[in-house]
DNA sequence: CGGGATTATTTAACACGTTAAGTTTATGCG
DNA sequence: CGCATAAACTTAACGTGTTAAATAATCCCG
């Protein structure tokens, strides 16, 4: 066992900055799970599916970045949606390298029954957390996303 | 197609927790990516040596949890590691149920080389977005655990 | 106009996340 | 003791994350 005096800096899991908005993150999807479980999408479907309602038909670029899923996920994910009669998928007439994405009737309805069981428990967190520390809470992780130049 | 390029209007995605804490979770990353891609290890990989470095030898449970690494994960993680040369596994001799990781010498000086840069990445992190910023988000993140750890 | 650069998406390969089920070892209780 | 139960991994199966390379369509510049 590899003994080593303290000359090299090391800051504990607790105070990691990337390790703690994972943990963060784990813990409020795990407020989500049982509700994305009844209605048998995973988390990554419901956020394209909740993109796709809030932006109607979309290239898939522009659905990857909002959904914040990279692309080749992406692609395995609309194959998925596509072949449950989620969603449909159509070429651009104007750009033929782009793909456009677009809710079923059933994917519609799927995210219209389930949206007020997802706000609830939105609702939850947001109330046991404090409303405004909430959203302080999200301004500051947005502020940290400008500070380290992400793409918009 | 109503689109508003030049319109402030923001995507809701930028409203909701999980997804923002996704996003900076993501940005933090990035900056680490090019350190980890020369040392030749996975984030996650990276994490699990810097447990045991922190730790000494412990058992695949309580590495998982200070990793937050799920168990299935962490099996796969180790075989890897194992075969790489940078860590050791055994039984537990009194809990043969029990295994018990520790870092090779190979492991511990691939950590001592690489953790200055981990740190410096970490400084222009913490310098960017301000020392006590970054402190004080941590501790909101922490915050929230606690708050979310708590079911009902 | 033509052919090399660019852009949009997909495919491929490998690693990890997640849940359920399986295996081995320890523990508790009659 | 002996058997049921629980604990600590591990395996399995499927979905997603990540990077590089391939494919296809458009753009651009001479």
């Amino acid at each position: 066992m590899p003994d080593t005096p303290d000359s090299h800096r090391f800051s504990p899991t607790r105070q990691s900055l990337p390790i703690m908005l994972l943990r963060a993150r784990e813990a409020v999807m795990a407020r989500y799970r049982p509700m994305l479980r009844e209605i048998g999408v995973t988390e990554q479907q419901w956020r394209v599916l909740r993109v796709l309602k809030e932006s109607g038909e979309i290239d898939v670029s522009t659905l990857a970045e909002r959904a914040a899923i990279l692309g080749p996920s992406l692609t395995r994910i609309l194959k998925t949606l596509r072949e449950t009669g989620l969603v449909d998928v159509r070429q651009d007439r104007d750009d033929r390298r782009r793909s456009l994405a677009s809710l079923t009737d059933a994917g519609d309805a799927l995210v219209v029954n389930a949206a007020d069981d997802s706000a609830d428990v939105y609702a939850e967190i947001s109330t046991q957390f404090g409303y405004e520390r909430t959203q302080a809470l999200i301004r500051e992780l947005d502020a940290l996303l400008e500070t380290l130049g992400q793409p918009d």
